[in-house]
DNA sequence: ACCGTGTTTGATCGACCAGTCAATCAGCAT
DNA sequence: ATGCTGATTGACTGGTCGATCAAACACGGT
């Protein structure tokens, strides 16, 4: 080895680029030297990193689900109250900060792509798979202490997370019905009717 | 003029055949030659009727829009009662016949160019008006009726369509943890969590 | 200093494709 | 028949962009 590897540095740097320019203009505006731009580099660099421009969107995917995980995590930990932490882990999925915002519409470039690749699809069973999981779990916490209301946990989480996936791209799409405040009290009542109703399930 | 139109025929040929290959491959993918030969015609035809390839897309979503529209009003009219009319308008969403699902793959796509472009944002707009219009009518008179519960109705259908939109991305994706019949049983739940209150009231 | 490997560059190539256009066709009127 | 105009065609053009590549560069070891 001739000199210490600047591989990672520089990846995370092009993929930082791709998922800003993903942001910023979607899939089908992109450009390889949209991402080079951005990054402060050449197209050749890029491509040194990336064989192909679908292998640079689809590692960009995947770097935009890592971080919105890990931003996830001290979140979640933060509270030890399940009915807290759920709370916390809603509000931090709404579209109210640029980061979110930026994250919500990769996100939804990755859905579009995806519905045509099979291997995105997987990346999405991964994800969505993940983030299930987490609130399933949460929710799961709350019902055996008592503070949320019975039935099945993933019924549950999957109820709430379609909510919240359907109501954020309404408020990516700038709606007037669907604002950021309106999507907040739409989430909350969803999670006073989860804590409130202690008893029958169905 | 010297020979009747045919315009509206072919214009509506055209972007029936915009819209299948939309669903089939996506925007990104779509060229103004696969849509000539979905249409059996040529791309100096399609040029013709359509400026641009971008008009040429922009009349699909709306195209699509109107036909999605046209197709549910027979099914709400097919209802009296405010309960079955939900539930029948509800389940027409479900992506589970082709038609459905090609109508949603337009619809998502509709979403990605939307976030960057803002005529579609305004489309998006009439359209999710259109939808949360009708459907909080029919919660409103079902409320008033006393078969569902209280509760601000535009908020009652701002969750309910996010919902739907939300499980119906996982079932496009073919997500193992969300498929049609678990959409349909969360929605289900949803509805009767609507519904339940009065199950043995007056 | 020199070598070797990892890295960077941007000019260049080749493929692709939206949009143009000149030519042609098809129906209707007179 | 003839002329008029809307409709249709597909070859062609101009521009765009992903990917390649030869050359240069940077660093660390010897």
């Amino acid at each position: 080895m001739a000199r210490t590897s600047v591989e990672a540095e520089r990846r995370e740097q092009i993929l930082e680029a791709a998922c800003h320019v993903l942001s910023e203009i979607g899939f089908r505006s992109l450009r390889v030297s949209d991402v080079a731009k951005r990054a402060r580099t050449s197209t050749g660099t890029v491509h040194y990193y990336f064989a192909t421009k679908r292998d640079l969107v689809h590692a960009a995917f995947e770097y935009n689900f890592d971080h919105s995980l890990g931003r996830r995590r001290p979140i979640l930990d933060a509270h030890e109250h399940p009915r807290d932490r759920l709370r916390a882990f809603v509000e931090s999925y709404l579209p109210a900060d640029e980061v979110t915002i930026r994250a919500w519409a990769v996100w939804v470039e990755l859905w579009c792509e995806a519905l045509h690749e099979d291997d995105l699809q997987e990346l999405n069973e991964r994800v969505y798979g993940e983030w299930r999981r987490i609130m399933a779990g949460v929710i799961r916490d709350g019902q055996d202490q008592g503070c949320f209301r019975e039935g099945d946990a993933v019924v549950l989480a999957n109820s709430l997370i379609g909510m919240i996936d359907g109501l954020a791209m309404q408020v990516l799409l700038r709606s007037r019905s669907m604002t950021v405040e309106r999507m907040r009290a739409v989430c909350d009542a969803a999670l006073e009717g989860l804590e409130r109703e202690v008893r029958h399930a169905s």
